[in-house]
DNA sequence: CTGAAAGCGCTTACAG
DNA sequence: CTGAAAGCGCTTACAG
């Protein structure tokens, strides 16, 4: 009988790695080896802590530092089912509105040991659902912030892994979502008390969840400080969008706006102020969200700060009690976060024609 | 002798999964039953199409269309070491000059089949160079832009797997830049055909790789267009260091300035505009990168635009034709990506005061 | 072209 | 507390 023979079918790979950096990459085996233990005894030892003597701890640890080694996710989460991954999928990756909540997000997950991989949508509910399916094959969860698919996309995603909606509520699944309340009442409050007597929201995209929110929260404190609303529509929630609602917005005799978000607002600013109005002393402009760059404006855009990077830390935290099997008590409720008035230049009291 | 007792140790987490949607997960097991052939067969099938018969290769898609079969990506790359995941690590995921590099890398990597894994530096060569190497235990490879770490730390890593990086040459690692002359160059020869004789460079940190490749263009071209070239040093490249450096901009005397990017232009601009001077009437302002925002500003702020998601869209390229074996030709060459200038309204002729 | 088998590097129920 | 073993779901060299 000859020796038998030993296939190593998956070898060539590792073949290709290992004068990589002279050393290769150290299993647990090698470990176990140096170490003069059980494999299993060193899985247990490093991936559950105090299950092992303290002797035999310490022995494991310092080979393990020796030899270099670093676990191989595949390899953990073949048996685990988990990866210590979580997705996030954003409609627009250059959207500003966005960025703060990517990094509230990445920022929480860091710290609990989690790696957050991104996708974009590009607005497309079907982009956004093939990004997903395709996230939650090998993320443990999932965060969808403004998600554009129908509640029952989300709701069948969330039977599967955990997931948590950011600007929006569907019904059954947890979501983070800005109080516009207080900010708006806020707003209001300030132009009211500078005077104006009609103000306009501009309203974004007909189908958007946020903007009807901001619609009513809007009506309804226009009426408790005794202002007259009106609403103008805008073709699409960019600054040209507000450019192009400019003349729309002079018309309903309005002398202070509230537009949906800042895009909308700066736009709209721009074509104004072209056409020879002074902001704020002939029209007072507020936006919503606070983006990148409000304040690069002349002047400076006054507006309803969504606390975005709240947002995403909190949407984080709630995926991963969930994976971590906290927070049971309320699993599908909706976390609230309050928004405020950043009060800068661009609103302010009308001036009378003859104090220009 | 009794039955043999099963281990099923793994299946715990199995056996939750399952009842999540009535049909768990399928295998290529499942297939192979449902296509009756074997399960290797069915791997051939999948991964490399062209290695079965066509009959064969119809059922076993049939089936796996039936059992609506995901492949699990931990156990492909458990045996071939491959993950089909790359990594982006930023220095500041909440500055603009970064957002297209992102997208850009995003949108080439999904295009070929890669999924995008970022993280975050925060500005910290150490957090960097952490992050850096935990993606190198998931991803096949890594794209830095803008890396804080040196030399040495980049070339370790791209010992281990392929890296790329945008922003910065390092010596035997292939990289992504800028090619600043073109645009630059362009931005002078405007200035000096609106009469300007002397511009100043406002210069970014110290020890950026970037902002030395940028006053030497800047130098070049004013020589070549015969002005006087002034250096300015600022304290940090945000708009506040834009608002600091106006005072030492002012007493050189120059009539036009080239900003190191586009965030000091525009806090240059506000305190400049504040302290009761005209842009461009009395002075003119240059940016770098037209990052999101720049026309935010009145007037809107002329600036070079660096090709940004050109260069996040040329690394992910680059980085996954190393991966595929592709691009032996130059692994290690710069790949320049032209800059341009944008023209608008912060630069032009300078007025004399009757003219104002 | 296809089957049978080994192996990737972990985790964990089962016995001591 | 620790060892021996099975299994996670794939891929691929080896034989036909």
């Amino acid at each position: 009988m000859t020796e038998p023979k030993i296939h190593s079918p998956a070898t060539p790979e590792a073949a290709k790695k290992q004068p990589r950096d002279g050393k290769g990459n150290a299993t647990i085996y090698d470990i176990a080896k140096v170490a003069g233990v059980n494999p299993s005894t060193v899985s247990r030892a490093l991936s559950k802590p105090g299950r092992v003597s303290a002797k035999t701890q310490k022995l494991i640890q310092d080979a393990a530092a020796e030899l270099n080694y670093q676990v191989n996710p595949f390899a953990r989460a073949l048996p685990t089912g988990r990866t210590n991954t979580f997705g996030l999928i954003v409609a627009d990756i250059t959207n500003p509105t966005f960025f703060d909540i990517i990094r509230g997000a990445q920022t929480t997950g860091t710290l609990r040991d989690y790696t957050l991989v991104l996708a974009e949508s590009a607005e497309s509910a079907a982009t956004e659902l093939t990004a997903a399916r395709r996230m939650m094959a090998t993320a443990d969860g999932l965060i969808l912030a403004s998600p554009r698919m129908d509640d029952d996309d989300i709701r069948a995603l969330a039977r599967d892994k955990p997931v948590v909606v950011i600007n929006r509520e569907v019904e059954g699944v947890p979501s983070v979502i800005p109080d516009v309340r207080k900010g708006i009442g806020e707003a209001v409050r300030s132009l009211a008390a500078n005077g104006h007597k009609r103000i306009a929201f501009v309203a974004g995209p007909a189908q958007s969840w946020m903007s009807a929110r901001r619609w009513e929260g809007f009506e309804s404190a226009c009426e408790w400080s005794r202002l007259e609303a009106v609403r103008v529509e805008s073709t699409k929630p960019t600054v040209d969008g507000g450019r192009q609602v400019a003349r729309d917005v002079l018309s309903t005799g309005a002398t202070a706006v509230l537009a949906y978000n800042d895009l909308l607002a700066i736009g709209l600013m721009q074509e104004l102020q072209a056409g020879g109005m002074a902001v704020p002393d002939q029209i007072s402009i507020v936006g919503f969200d606070d983006i990148f760059g409000a304040d690069f404006t002349t002047p400076p855009l006054t507006t309803v700060r969504s606390p975005l990077g709240e947002c995403g830390a909190g949407a984080a935290a709630r995926l991963l009690d969930l994976l971590q099997g906290k927070g049971n008590a309320e699993p599908e409720g909706t976390l609230q976060m309050e928004t405020e008035l950043v009060l800068r230049g661009s609103s302010g009291r009308l001036l009378a024609a003859g104090q220009r």
